[in-house]
DNA sequence: CTTAAAATATGATATTTGTCATACTTTAAT
DNA sequence: ATTAAAGTATGACAAATATCATATTTTAAG
């Protein structure tokens, strides 16, 4: 059982404000694993009692919608928090999370999380803050979904991927997502996804290295995506 | 100076968890005023310095798309509060909230809600509840627009609308929407908004009682939602 | 290494949706 | 009452996207 307090990931989420003696409770209390790519921590309908702290590693959430597609809604980096909102809203999840890697992550359970919205208020402003970025995340997506056509959404991913989870040594996205994620985070179907991207790969804008992707004109892909 | 002791709505929303000396102060901070339909209460980019709580009304969240188009992210009436996202994010609004009816609303300063957080811990619960069920409604939302057609879109939205805010005597829908809101909405062109409700006229699956709509089939319609 | 299965890629085609033009209808202002 | 403006409606067409078929490449299993 490693201690709480010494964990560098802490201190990216809502867990920095914690003070010392809930740390060390938390550490008492949290449970530690490993989750190997594919394999998922809870899915649509699970009942969460607790949150997950990310240690290391990418998850999708994601929905399955009625035509059998899978739509990511946001993926989850080491750093940050998942299952808060179902937790708080006391009902079962809407969403599946699906390692895109291999992941640690700890468990810590609803009990412990409801002590200390009771006794530390700066921790509960710290959530509600996360959540309500989450919300205008989703808002901004949603808008984003509804007015901007596949390929303004595909050059927007791209980059988004890119700032976000950064690149190999040799250019290429250091995410792993196949195709057919890629068009589920886009909305869209898998082999439109492809085409577009040899579109992109024609306009030299990207680059296929396999199944991986290089950006080689971040600036007609911003442009584009506006 | 009403006292918000008494207030209806003030019984629909978080701040239900107010306590008799916190409704006192509430009712002297507090500002009261009217709202003409078209009017608008913030828009984006502007700085919410505290939420407004709905008496009366609804009113359309929108937000303004690359090519030109308003999108519509929620519709919010009385019983409800607004600005808690941006409020509590301090940062400025995202969405710009526009009257659709005359409405009556009380603003609330931040000053106070902030005292609410750190003294009255059930209250800070209601309204991470309420953040996370948007939460939810904007990733459900946002899958819709990515996975179905506009058709399917309209004929949900269509229920929503009665579901939401019911119908008038004459069995059409109460809430007043232009096509191009209603378009906003569902997130497409205003003219295939306007022929799609021909075609659902065509089939008899509603009534266009001149810019009024009756739902007339109401299994139809939720059967092509899903 | 060989083979089957999965992932990626591309073509052909149908469907959906957007855009532009125009007509009709309602609303509001003079 | 008359007229202009806005909102609603419809047609014609173009563009975007999905679907189905099929080929190619990569991955994983034996």
């Amino acid at each position: 059982m490693s201690k709480c307090e010494q964990c560098i990931v802490r201190e990216l989420s809502s867990l920095k404000a914690l003070k010392k003696d809930e740390l060390i409770n938390l550490a008492n209390c949290k449970t530690s694993y490993t989750i190997k790519k594919g394999e998922s921590i809870f899915e649509e309908g699970d009942t969460v009692n607790g949150i997950f702290c990310i240690k290391d590693g990418v998850c999708k959430l994601s929905k399955l919608s009625a035509n059998g597609k899978d739509q990511i809604v946001k993926l989850v980096k080491s750093g940050e928090l998942l299952g808060q909102r179902s937790m708080i809203s006391e009902e079962p999840t809407n969403l599946s999370a699906v390692a895109l890697e291999d992941m640690d992550v700890c468990f810590i359970p609803k009990q412990e999380i409801m002590s200390y919205f009771d006794t530390n208020n700066q921790f509960s402003m710290e959530v509600m803050k996360t959540i309500c970025g989450d919300l205008k995340d989703a808002d901004d997506h949603m808008v984003s979904m509804a007015q901007k056509t596949v390929k303004e959404r595909l050059a927007e991913t791209l980059l988004f991927l890119e700032d976000t989870f950064g690149k190999n040594e040799d250019g290429t996205l250091h995410i792993q997502l196949s195709r057919e994620e890629l068009a589920g985070m886009i909305g869209t179907a898998t082999e439109s996804c492809i085409r577009l991207l040899s579109e992109f790969k024609k306009n030299d804008w990207i680059e296929l290295v396999g199944k991986k992707i290089a950006l080689k004109d971040r600036t007609k892909l911003k442009r584009l995506s506006e």
